[in-house]
DNA sequence: AAGTAGCACAACCGCGTCGCA
DNA sequence: GTGCGACGCGGTTGTGCTACT
């Protein structure tokens, strides 16, 4: 019925790390990089599948790692970002420097929700508690990634294929959500990524396209759509580099640093 | 001091997506 | 064009620690 097992159970650990997996798998990772982590475990003799020590390697190993508590910003960036973004705890853990994805997403179930919801904040709307029953369907405006319906709506309202809704400056739904958030988006290299090797899949160089704009739909990582309006092309022909990463988003990615 | 509840976070699981043959 | 393997992501579970009774 399902898909196979990612690697043989019955020869794996499982469970917490051991040092001396820890000091068997950053050793070989330096010696011989990040990827092909299916192989990995069996070439640094880890009795481990490759998931978990990618997994092991991501939120726990990896030396930029910051850890230590989350400053007020980070919170209240968390929580910007997850109204923009959703559950998509990559993405805002790539606008979080040091911090992991799965360290956002326990951070939030533990902590920020609770502070929302002490706020008299749903979480899950970022709207009033209150309020949230009174809303009528078509009054909420969120990003969703369902397929808007025909192009010239779209252009009119500013609606990608992707059904994102690019915002005009007077009803932007993000600034509606956050207020104080700047939405002059500009696009920089993913700042955890600066001083990476590029990895098999998330590989291309960011070139020097910092001060070059993407559009909306490429910011958002929606590679090689029609709808995409840059002006470089960047999202032309293969992503191998065209600056796609996270959800496709390579380069293509909100600085967050340039919204506070 | 012992037992229990709640919290924090590491790790696992299953699925979606992508790239390649 | 299709199928398969590998990777990455988000949701969930497990486990250790701390606070409270």
């Amino acid at each position: 019925m399902g898909r196979s097992p990612c690697c043989e159970k019955a020869h794996t650990n499982k469970g917490a790390w051991t040092k001396e997996e820890d000091d068997r798998l950053i050793a070989y990772i330096r010696a011989h990089g990040e990827g092909c982590w299916r192989s990995l475990p069996k070439a640094a003799g880890l009795l481990r599948c490759g998931k978990s020590c990618r997994l092991r390697w991501i939120n726990y190993l990896r030396p930029d790692l910051k850890r230590g508590n989350f400053t007020e910003d980070e919170d209240e960036l968390i929580i910007k970002l997850h109204s923009l973004l959703g559950n998509k705890w990559s993405l805002i853990a790539g606008r979080l420097p040091g911090r992991t994805d799965n360290e956002i997403k326990n951070y939030w179930n533990t902590h920020i929700r609770r502070k929302l919801m002490s706020r008299g904040i749903d979480p899950t709307t970022h709207r009033p508690i209150n309020d949230s029953a009174s809303v009528s369907q078509d009054q909420i405006k969120t990003i969703s990634f369902s397929n808007a319906n025909s192009k010239a709506k779209e252009e009119e309202k500013n609606v990608t294929s992707a059904g994102i809704i690019i915002s005009k400056e007077e009803n932007s739904p993000l600034k509606e959500r956050c207020p104080d958030l700047n939405l002059e988006l500009r696009i920089s290299p993913p700042y955890q990524q600066q001083n990476q090797q590029p990895f098999k899949r998330s590989g291309g160089s960011n070139s020097s396209s910092s001060s070059s704009t993407l559009c909306f739909v490429c910011s958002l990582g929606i590679q090689n759509s029609k709808d995409c309006t840059c002006s470089n092309g960047v999202s032309s022909g293969s992503s191998s580099n065209s600056g796609h990463g996270l959800l496709g988003i390579k380069a293509g990615v909100l600085d967050y640093r340039a919204w506070r």
